[in-house]
DNA sequence: AAAAGTGTCGAACGAACGTTCGGTAACCTG
DNA sequence: CAGGTTACCGAACGTTCGTTCGACACTTTT
C-alpha cells in the first residue's frame, strides 16, 4: 500500500521550496511558495473554465494581477502549471486517504472510506479536480509519465481494496471493471454537481457507496435474458 | 418519449445537403455529403487526439489531403466541425435507441437496452464519442444550445426509463443520482477501454447493467454505519 | 559600501492560429 | 459554345500565442 514517489520533480527549482518537493501537506511557508500556491489556484480556475489549451498565460497574468513576464519567475512554463496542479491534487488525495485508512477495518468499510475521501476532496476542490480529470492526457513526456505513475498508484489502491472485499465476502467479479465503473461514477460528478441542488460530499459518498456496493455485493443475477432478445 | 428536433441547423448550407438536415440515418449520397462525412471523420480523429482547442485546421487539411482553404468549402468554421460531429453522433444514438425500444417491454429490460445501445454506438465510434463527451462545454451560443438541448433529451429518456423501473418494482431511489451515476459509468469508458484486453460492447453492456441494476434494485442497506465512524 | 540575489516589468520575438481573398480549372446547363 | 456554378488552391491578413530579454528597484550578504 506504500506509494512510490517520483524520483525527481520536473521543475528547475528542485528542492529549494517546500511547495515543489516533499510531501503534499508540508508547510509551504516561504513567501515564494505562498505566491506560487496562489498562482496555481488562479491557474486551476482558468484551466477549469477554458481548458488547458484554451487558457492563455495572459489570462493568468490578468487574474493574478501580475505581468506576463513575472509569471515565469514562479513557473518554468505553462505545462509546468498543469503539472504542479495535478501533482499537488493527487498527492493530497492519496495522503489523506492513507491517513483515513490507517486502522480502519473491514473491507466494505474501507471501500466506503475510499469513496468518501475521494468525494470530500473532489467537491472541496472542484476546479483542480476537473483539471486533474479533464486534462489527464495533456501532459507529455517526463511530467506526463510522473503524473500517470501517481494515477496508477491511486488506481492500484482502489483495486486492492476491492479485491480485499471480494475475498472477504467470497464474491466473484472483475476487479478491473469494478474499479473503472466506480471511478466513472465518482469522477463524472464534476460534469453535473451543483452545490445548490445536489447532496453534499458526505451524503453523496453514502449514496454512491450504497449504489456501488449493492451492485458488487449482491450475487443475484437479475433477469439474465439478453437485451437483444426483446428488441 | 418523442425527441424534439432543433428548429434550424446552425449552418449556412441549410437543407441543401442531406448530411446537414433531416434524420441522422438518411442517405447521404451526394458527393458533397460523402466528402463532408469523410472530413468529419478525420476531424473527429484529430479532435479526439489533441482536443478541440489543441487541434488546428492545418492538422485537418493535412489529414484530409486537402488545402487549408479548401476545407472552408465544406464547413463554415472550426466550430461548425465540432457541432456537426456532435449533432450527428447524438442523433444517431437517439434514433437507434428509439428503434430498439419500440415494442420492448419490462422496465428492467428497457434499461438494459438503453445501456447496450449506448455502449454499442460508443465502442463502435469511440473517437466521435470521446469528442462528444470530452468537449461538451466547448460549443457556445446557438450551436452549443442546440447540442445541449439534444443532450437534455437523451438524459430525459434515461430518467424516464429509470422512473418506469422504480414504479414497476416499487423502489425508492433518486432518479437524478441514478441517471448520473449510470452515465458516469458508461461515459467514463472512453478513458480506459482497450479493445485488445477488455470485453466487447455486448458483454460490457451486460456487466455494467448487472452492476448498475443490482445496485438500484436491491433495497438492502448494507452496513449503514458511516465511513467516518471507523476512520 | 559593494556585490549578489530576488521580484517584477514593458517590450518584443518568432511561430502558429482561424479565416478570407482572388484566382483557376473542371463541370453542368441552356 | 457561352455562362454560371462547384471544387479547390496559394498566399496572405490580422491576431494571439508561449516565451525571452534587458532593465530597474529592493533586500540580503559580504
Amino acid at each position: 500500500m506504500e506509494i512510490r514517489l517520483p524520483i525527481v520533480p520536473y521543475n528547475g527549482r528542485k528542492g529549494r521550496h517546500a511547495f515543489q518537493s516533499g510531501k503534499a501537506g508540508e508547510e509551504t511557508d516561504s513567501p515564494f511558495d505562498r505566491r506560487l500556491a496562489k498562482l496555481l489556484h488562479y491557474a486551476a480556475h482558468i484551466f477549469c473554465e477554458k481548458g488547458y489549451e484554451g487558457a492563455s498565460m495572459r489570462d493568468l497574468s490578468r487574474a493574478a494581477g501580475m505581468s506576463l513576464a513575472g509569471l515565469y519567475h514562479y513557473v518554468d512554463s505553462k505545462e509546468d502549471l498543469l503539472y504542479l496542479i495535478q501533482k499537488h491534487a493527487f498527492r493530497t488525495i492519496i495522503e489523506r486517504l492513507q491517513e483515513r485508512l490507517k486502522g480502519a477495518h473491514g473491507a466494505e468499510n474501507r471501500v466506503r472510506i475510499f469513496i468518501e475521501n475521494h468525494l470530500d476532496y473532489f467537491l472541496a476542490n472542484k476546479e483542480a479536480m476537473k483539471v486533474l480529470t479533464h486534462e489527464d492526457e495533456t501532459l507529455k513526456n517526463g511530467r506526463g509519465a510522473e503524473i500517470r505513475a501517481i494515477k496508477r498508484d491511486y488506481y492500484k489502491i482502489c483495486l486492492d481494496l476491492l479485491e480485499e472485499l471480494r475475498q472477504e465476502k467470497g464474491l466473484e467479479f472483475s476487479g478491473r471493471l469494478a474499479v473503472l465503473g466506480l471511478f466513472g461514477m465518482i469522477n463524472w460528478i464534476y460534469t453535473w454537481h451543483n452545490p445548490r441542488i445536489d447532496l453534499d460530499a458526505g451524503e453523496l459518498a453514502g449514496e454512491m457507496s450504497n449504489l456501488f456496493l449493492r451492485g458488487v455485493l449482491n450475487p443475484g443475477k437479475p433477469k439474465r435474458k439478453s437485451a437483444k432478445a426483446n428488441a
